[in-house]
RNA sequence: GGGCCCGUGGCUUAGCUAGGAUAAAGCACCGGCCUUCUAAGCCGGGGAUCGCGGGUUCGAAUCCCGCCGGGUCCGCCA
């Protein structure tokens, strides 16, 4: 609803600025009105009179009679506008009604995300990369794009041929989750291959062969892909991930994509030999990149390269989260993308996750598995629960205990700007009592025991009631927070940035918790009674669609 | 060495793209509030030369230049 206020207040300060001269209207938010603008300072410059007389001047010039906006007042030189009863009015019905997306079929969208090797589980870095891009996909959705998430499965890596080579000298561990199996193995291959040189050219010839398509092969890799992605699917499970489509890297190059855009390159791009290797010179980008190895087989960017221009004919944007690691190699990708006249992509990039130690690295088994992590957040929160609601029953105790930890986790991992480098520090994570996610919740558990309260009493939510009587300032400063729900799902949706979601949610549940506190539902009289309940019932619907968003299960009672 | 990113109370951060009103939160610390809808809550308090130095501007945490500290990339790896 406060786009629709935006809009307005925009729409009224045209005309109000129809005899000036102005760039920007300067619509900024401020604590000091619901939204205000700066624009009368600029414009004292260029018509050398003070601020103050401008904004008064801007002020005098609004319609008298607007709907979403009650009044507009001159503080000085800012221009303060304020929102109105029927604005009010209009977002609780809004909400009652139910949250639709202000615009509708807006495109469709690939986003791709997680997308770590198969070879071994999930660690605490890949789970940064699977949230943005979850409660990205979460955030476009509600935005009204169609979206598919796509996890693309490196399969023709170094590192898979390491993995497959170790599979056959070594069984996977029967007794262990399925994609930690694979990374013992894993480990182990290349600890053998450091100290015998000799092995590497096995390890060669198995991707040579794969490449070639070569049956025995083929099925020795699916094997030890499958079983990794069968551990990893079930951590993203855990965590309420889930991809639409998983996409192997191999099938570009069986298919003869990879040697075709290799061919188009070299008819429309900077291509030179180097030996029997292929070089590519790109535009604003010093260091060639190299599209063909001497001995023919692929590289990485050039099957990425084959990825994106399929995917550009099944969509009208695609997005990719990367680590920070890929920025050089997505401004190559743009670039040579370019030349086959396909569409780049849009990146969202993310610092690293490391430990205390130092980097992460499944190779030299340095990293924390994503299960380990949240095992133990889990526990924990149980624990929690035990301490705080030992009058629940045995179902209900463990289930609170999982939307609590994940939630936790989830939230997290999505709070700080993706631009931040984080140092994972164990006992900090575990720490459930810090946490954003548990606040958000409790406040929406509290919501809904009033309503059930309230239903056992016999009184109904969608009675007939006067809003008038919200006059309390926390209960109209609750509206006004519900309100930018709408305003916020599409300012994320076209700045890409998740981590406002996780502040709004905290700051939501703190208006809440504001008025739980200053205003008594079920004990006031019964007039106001209808009217508190009804906000009540809005804001749980608010705070469970911004926990949905974030992928975080909102518990009836906690 | 070059490119990109980060540097805000003791700790973790928001604000920076589009410069504006006393720099905003959480954690930690100190002091209050459970006979009223869940205290995973609420109220109050102390604590910041916004890395440093210049510049632009009526106005800079925000824009520009330089420096310092941290991260990351610069593979016929992915």
């Amino acid at each position: 609803m406060f786009l629709e206020f935006k809009a307005e207040v925009e729409k009224v300060l045209k005309q109000a600025l129809a005899s000036y001269e102005y760039k920007d209207l300067e619509i900024v938010e401020s604590e000091h009105a619901d939204i205000a603008s700066t624009v009368a300072f600029s414009l004292a410059r260029s018509y050398k009179r003070a601020p103050k007389e401008i904004a008064e001047d801007i002020v005098n010039h609004l319609p008298a009679e607007n709907t979403l906006i009650s009044h507009a007042v001159a503080t000085g030189p800012y221009i303060n506008f304020y929102v109105s009863e029927f604005f009010l009015h209009k977002t609780l019905q809004q909400i009652r009604e139910g949250l639709e997306p202000v615009e509708k079929n807006r495109g469709k969208i690939i986003i791709e995300h997680t997308s770590a090797n198969a070879d071994g589980p999930l660690h605490i870095g890949h789970l940064r990369n699977a949230i943005i891009g979850d409660i990205l996909a979460r955030v476009l959705k509600r935005a009204g794009f169609d979206v598919e998430t796509q996890y693309y499965v490196n399969d023709l890596g170094r590192q898979i041929a390491v993995a497959v080579w170790g599979a056959g000298r070594m069984a996977f561990a029967a007794d262990k989750k399925a994609d930690h199996a694979v990374a013992d193995v894993y480990i182990a291959a290349n600890r053998e291959l450091e100290e015998h040189s000799e092995y590497v050219n096995a390890v060669e010839e198995l991707m040579r062969k794969y490449e070639a398509g070569d049956d025995a092969t083929v099925r020795r890799y699916e094997t030890v892909v499958n079983t990794c992605l069968t551990g990893v699917k079930e951590t993203l499970k855990r965590l309420n991930i889930k991809h639409d489509l998983f996409v192997l890297e191999g099938e570009f190059v069986r298919s003869g994509a990879v040697d075709a855009v290799v061919n188009e390159l070299m008819q429309k791009g900077d291509v030179k030999l180097d030996g029997t290797a292929l070089l590519l010179q790109l535009e604003g980008i010093e260091k060639e990149l190299v599209i063909k190895r001497s001995d023919g087989t692929s590289l990485y960017t050039t099957r990425d390269l084959a990825y994106h221009r399929w995917k550009s004919n099944r969509c009208d944007r695609m997005i990719d989260v990367f680590g920070k690691d890929h920025e050089l190699v997505s401004q190559q990708l743009t670039k040579a993308l370019a030349l086959l006249s396909v569409k780049s992509p849009e990146y969202v990039i993310f610092a690293f996750v490391s430990l205390p130690s130092g980097s992460l690295s499944t190779r030299a088994g340095r990293y924390i598995s994503a299960d380990e992590l949240i095992e133990k957040i889990e526990e924990r929160a149980y624990e929690e629960v035990e301490k705080r609601r030992d009058d629940l029953d045995a179902v209900k105790k463990p289930e609170i205990a999982r939307m609590v930890g994940i939630g936790a986790l989830r939230y997290d991992m999505v709070k700080v700007s993706p631009d931040k480098h984080i140092v994972f520090d164990f006992d900090d994570a575990l720490d459930i009592e810090k946490k954003g996610a548990p606040f958000v919740q409790y406040s929406h558990a509290r919501a809904c025991s009033i309503l059930r309260a309230a239903a056992a009493k016999g009184v109904l939510t969608d009675d007939v009631y006067d809003l008038a009587l919200l006059r309390e300032d926390s209960e109209l400063e609750l509206i006004k927070m519900l309100s930018k729900f709408d305003y916020l799902i599409a300012g994320v949706a076209s700045d890409l940035k998740p981590h406002r979601i996780a502040k709004y949610a905290r700051e939501l549940a703190e208006y809440f918790n504001l008025f739980y506190r200053y205003c008594p539902v079920l004990n006031a009289d019964e007039e106001h009674r209808k009217a508190r309940l009804a906000l009540v019932d809005c804001a749980r619907v608010v705070l469970s669609n911004v926990l949905d968003v974030l992928g975080i299960k909102a518990p009836e009672e906690m």
